[in-house]
RNA sequence: GGCGGCAUGGCCAAGUGGUAAGGCAGAGGAUUGCAAAUCCUUUAUCCCCAGUUCGAAUCUGGGUGCCGCCUCCA
């Protein structure tokens, strides 16, 4: 069996099959640095992250580019907003980039590319697209005439002749330079006081698309096996993409093209100009906000090409969903001693990397069938809850009655399962992370005396002192089970 | 107006021909002074209509509703 992946430029799911056996390139489109990411972004890496984890688990040597544009008008509205400059806004926002990325545990890529660094890549392919008749200068700029590529619509599945009957009154007719209205800008001749390259079309700098053709071309070679992205981003600038590189080589830029779905508030999708957005900072770091990896898990509850509606359930829903996968995932550190596992004292223990899981067991075949079916993450989580509920289970019946009722050779390569595949998905816990909200200073001897207290005035009928005793631990993580005959037991929220 | 997509229980969401995964929320029971925690049990015929088929959520046709793209956008 193969993985199998949708491609949007044939509207059909299929087979994987990459350029250089066992090896698969990916480029991804990256942000425009001007501003936080918000939760479309979030959506966006999260789920491209989570592919290129699975295929490096299925064997694949994943080279995964990503770009960042640091050269756009965004970004030198917000420079003289800020009275800074495009370079300091860019750095800002791409350093804030990396922090937001990590703490969802999103890879690091390959390489990273920045449009700056790639001004000589990007004249050469626009010399080139002049000579072949693709492109023409205009009073500085240079225009991509896409008339000449006779393909162009291709990927977004539209035909330059009905575009423009139904844009009629969208399409400016201000831009008398262009010779056709869908032409778009491969160079920009600078404006006073702007940043600007020297060129032999004058002062400039590059258009928005022809650095993604450029970089592909410098780091990856003509053809790449996946070009992934924002669905928003398949017109125009993915259909530009294809003209400019295609035009160029003469060969496909990419095999395969994906394209996650949008994050919608009220049914509308966040962006920037509709003003409905979160920030990934925003949502993490409010009191009542989302764990990173309940995020995550929210994100791949969904399939990735359907859109998902961010609402204040949905929110609620991940944060308890994560719990339950957070307390599977911490089994084995919660009750591995306890149930006297061999590498339970080992430094390494909790360790995916050192752990070897049965490929052949129904967890494992299950997820990987759901994954290979487009990367149905809805489906592979449901795999891990089912491992995940049982050891919660068993922890629970620890707590409660001593002992589990499974052996503890069964629960141990349950755990170790549940443990690789949630990080196949970046659905990472360990107990420092977990415990350090919980953080207490009672000792045994105390809490001890607490209950003795409360069992005194349970006996007297005083409930209400009882009851005070009780949410008094419970507010320190402590939780109180009282079992018949008047024992009452305790633990520590893990 | 053009192109594309979606419509499954209270909410979210898999399933694309054989009689509905999973999560969240809820309910009932056990236990309890009451709770909590825990254990057990439990909640749908898949937007509407017509058709194909022995059989359809799953295929076809027609509706209805919603969304995205056509302008910067993950």
């Amino acid at each position: 069996m193969s993985v199998y992946l949708y491609n949007s430029l044939s509207r059909q799911k299929e087979p994987l099959e990459t350029l250089t056996p066992n090896q698969v390139e990916i480029y991804c489109c990256g942000v425009t640095v001007y501003d936080y990411c918000h939760l479309g972004h979030a959506r966006s890496y999260i789920v491209w992250d989570t592919i290129r984890r699975y295929l490096m688990w299925r064997g694949y040597a994943v080279h995964y580019v990503q770009n960042f544009t640091d050269i756009d008008d965004k970004i030198l509205n917000r420079a003289r907003a800020e009275q800074s400059s495009m370079e300091t806004v860019a750095q800002k926002y791409t350093a804030a980039y990396f922090e937001d990325m990590a703490r969802l545990n999103i890879l690091e890529a390959d390489e990273y590319t920045y449009a700056t660094h790639t001004i000589d890549g990007i004249k050469r392919l626009i010399h080139e697209l002049e000579q072949k008749g693709y492109a023409y200068p205009a009073e500085g700029d240079v225009y991509y005439a896409v008339r000449q590529f006779a393909p162009y619509g291709r990927l977004s599945g539209r035909k330059l002749d009905d575009m423009q009957a139904g844009a009629s009154g969208r399409v400016s007719t201000v831009e008398t330079k262009k010779k056709d209205p869908a032409d778009f800008a491969l160079w920009k001749a600078a404006k006073p006081d702007e940043p600007a390259w020297e060129s032999t079309w004058g002062p400039g700098r590059p258009g928005w698309h022809i650095e993604c053709s450029a970089m592909v071309r410098d780091r990856m070679g003509d053809t790449i096996d996946i070009h992934v992205g924002g669905a928003d981003l398949v017109f125009p600038h993915h259909e530009n993409e294809i003209a400019q590189s295609e035009a160029a080589t003469g060969k496909p830029l990419a095999r395969y093209w994906m394209h996650n779905g949008m994050v919608n508030v009220g049914g509308e999708k966040m962006s920037k100009s509709l003003g409905n957005f979160t920030t990934i900072r925003q949502l993490l770091d409010a009191s009542d906000g989302l764990s990173p990896m309940a995020l995550r898990l929210l994100v791949l509850q969904a399939q990735y090409r359907k859109p998902i509606d961010f609402t204040e359930s949905a929110i609620a829903s991940a944060q308890n969903s994560w719990a339950t996968l957070e307390t599977g995932l911490l089994f084995g550190h919660h009750y591995g001693s306890a149930l006297g596992w061999p590498d339970a004292e080992d430094s390494a223990f909790g360790d995916p990397a050192a752990m070897r899981i049965e490929p052949d067991s129904e967890p494992v075949k299950e997820f990987q069938a759901a994954m290979d079916d487009d990367f149905n993450t809805p489906g592979a989580i449901a795999v891990l809850f089912g491992l995940a509920k049982e050891l919660e289970r068993q922890g629970n019946l620890i707590v409660h009655q001593s002992k589990p009722d499974a052996d503890a050779a069964v629960l141990q390569p349950q755990w170790q399962t549940l443990v690789c595949l949630a990080q196949i998905l970046g659905l990472e816990t360990s107990p420092d992370q977990a415990n350090s909200a919980q953080a207490n200073d009672l000792d045994d001897e105390q809490i001890e005396a607490l209950i003795e207290q409360r069992r005194q005035a349970k006996q007297a009928k005083n409930y209400a002192a009882a009851d005070r005793i009780r949410n008094e631990l419970s507010a320190q993580g402590i939780t109180l089970i009282d079992k018949p005959g008047g024992v009452t037991d305790w633990h520590r929220v893990q």
